[in-house]
DNA sequence: CATGAATGAGGCTTCATTCAT
DNA sequence: GATGAATGAAGCCTCATTCAT
């Protein structure tokens, strides 16, 4: 019987395939992150995977399929990275939450420099696609940021407005810094940030939600 | 500068050829637009334009060329739209500063769907271009924000973080409701927006800088 | 304006480019006949015609475009001639009618060897353009026999039947000779198929139709 | 011929070796019936066999091996069918021969499309295999019909030309009825045929010959 | 001034075939 | 005896750009 018909070109499950496997998404995530997704050619993985031309194809059924799988994997690990470093503080306040939050993501950022540069051109690769990547990533955010507010520790806010502003400070200092300056920001520019976080989440006294 | 022989393919500065240049730069940031940097080409931008192939070249040494004009039109036309909004006003504070700011960014957005998609394009076509849109962006919100923090108007930060974190707002804001929505935010969305704001620049008390 | 959207890929209509087409039908029609369908390759074809690759793609959407054109051309042209031919006689009988065209079409082949190997193709390039083909090519055949039939000049068969059996004879025929041994049928192997071909039709004594 | 070792690729020889050749075989005269031969690919051949791709290599030496293989087989489970059909006739005369001939050939067409399909397309294949399966198939109809000449029961004709244009009558019948509307034709249209050749052969009162 | 026919490099993808296991 | 991962040549097609008119 073999493999009959229905393997979704995922490519061979052997070891040797998963070793091959590996090196393509490897040598996409370099290349895309460097040249950007539509002046990446296959060529220029495969030369990078020190594979042939057309074992690529054994392994993805198109260029744009390696780009949304590196996409979702960026966003599984960065998920993992978060909810990991959170799920290790010990009855953590949202503040501290934010703080370890923003450090995880800065570092993460700058461990997948070429990850994260993909993310950002999935918008002109796949409109969806790139929408579907902030929802997923919103989500768990969102609901830690409800529960903060039901609990009192924060303001009241539209959650998805709140969850879109922090995301957008990210996104951007993570540019500005890690992306543009090849650091992470000093302690001085991270320190600006959890407070400016933190006071703009931050209850004012004689309110009541 | 002046009108000598050497500037490459600025294209005729008679009445007409000035017709003719803003037609097909109209006709670029739509299709730029619609369709992305990589995928527009530049027959689509001369039918939409209603001119011959050729004719581009007329004007415009390369497709890239269009693209980085485009960019720096919109910077301007932003840049100016702001400048506009806040000399309005008369003895704004800050905070009277940022909501305005913000709105007349998120407005601008709206009537310029094509070339806010444009600047987030250029990342990919050439990353100085991008870094000097936001440079240039920055540089002016920058110094009014210097000068609050002089009058103790709002807390010091590092004013680079500073200028960074609140552009990351709007830009999140901006594509999550105008963009993805097609829509201002709501007025409570703005609201939250401002207020985040406010509090997080906001001196606390007791504080001297 | 210019020559605005619709224009269905079928290339620039001056004379220049009216001259170009025709090498590349002509190209096309060559190494279509020489090396079938599936092996002909563009290169081969824009080759032959002395023009580079992308040229063809100014005059024709893809290969398989040219390839139906062929197919039409080809149907025309033989229908006119043997047109021309029928028409010409002065009061033919039905059995002069068969004479002249089946001469007719074999001298036909001989000089469109290459477009007649064409038609053989289409079957595996576009089912229904294959059918359509012999639809075509019958329908007009097919009136004239019904109209002899009702004369009374032939006997009565199924007219589909019939112009079938005569299509395929002809097929055959002029696959034998013209392709094969690459010449007209000899006066004695003519003769033979004339001859049979009038006695299959003809009336018996005593039939009534 | 025997079992030495130079026959290349014709594949192990054991009975579990013929059972899998047999596999492929079946399967490729599927595939190539379904998707024509240059469409057809080696995979869909083996994943239809339920085999590895490799093994297809085991048994035949290439593409074309095995399509050169499935032709022969048809022509001869063809000729075999016919001679069957007629040898269990009981002192038939050639009309005889003739109608029990042409239903033989329509049903064994019906019950083999795709092998049918398969010889149209060996002409652009391998034009000598196409010719060679035509004169191999002629060559026995041939020989009855001279038998028939010599005996006086039709009217002589060059026995080629006579040869090519029955084959082309049924050609044509089998390919309109058969393939196209997917059955036999109709008895009328069978009777038209029969006659047709019936009174094509016959000799006309008065003749010598 | 503008045109638009022509170019040719380069991109994605398919697939017959090989060979180490 | 069978496997299936890997290969790489070749195909179709797109498109920025040039240049003669």
């Amino acid at each position: 019987m073999s493999s009959s018909s229905s393997a979704p070109a995922t490519g061979p499950a052997t070891a040797r395939g998963q070793r091959t496997r590996n090196k393509l998404l490897a040598a996409a995530e370099t290349v895309f992150g460097d040249m950007g997704y539509e002046r990446a050619s296959i060529v220029e993985i495969t030369r990078a995977a020190g594979v042939a031309q057309g074992t690529f194809y054994v392994y993805f059924p198109s260029k744009k399929a390696v780009f949304v799988e590196l996409v979702w994997e960026l966003n599984r690990k960065l998920r993992r990275s978060l909810r990991a470093a959170t799920d290790a503080l010990v009855d953590p306040d949202r503040f501290e939450l934010e703080r370890v939050g923003a450090l995880t993501f800065l570092r993460f950022v700058q461990e997948h420099k070429d990850l994260y540069r993909i993310v950002r051109q999935a918008e002109f690769v796949d409109e969806e696609l790139f929408r579907e990547y902030y929802r997923e990533l919103s989500a768990g955010y969102r609901r830690g940021l409800e529960q903060s507010m039901d609990k009192g520790e924060i303001r009241r806010f539209d959650p998805e407005a709140l969850v879109y502003m922090l995301m957008g400070i990210l996104d951007f200092v993570g540019m500005r810094w890690v992306l543009w300056e090849n650091e992470l920001p000093s302690e001085a520019v991270i320190e600006d940030m959890v407070r400016f976080i933190r006071d703009g989440l931050r209850r004012r006294e004689g309110e009541d939600g």
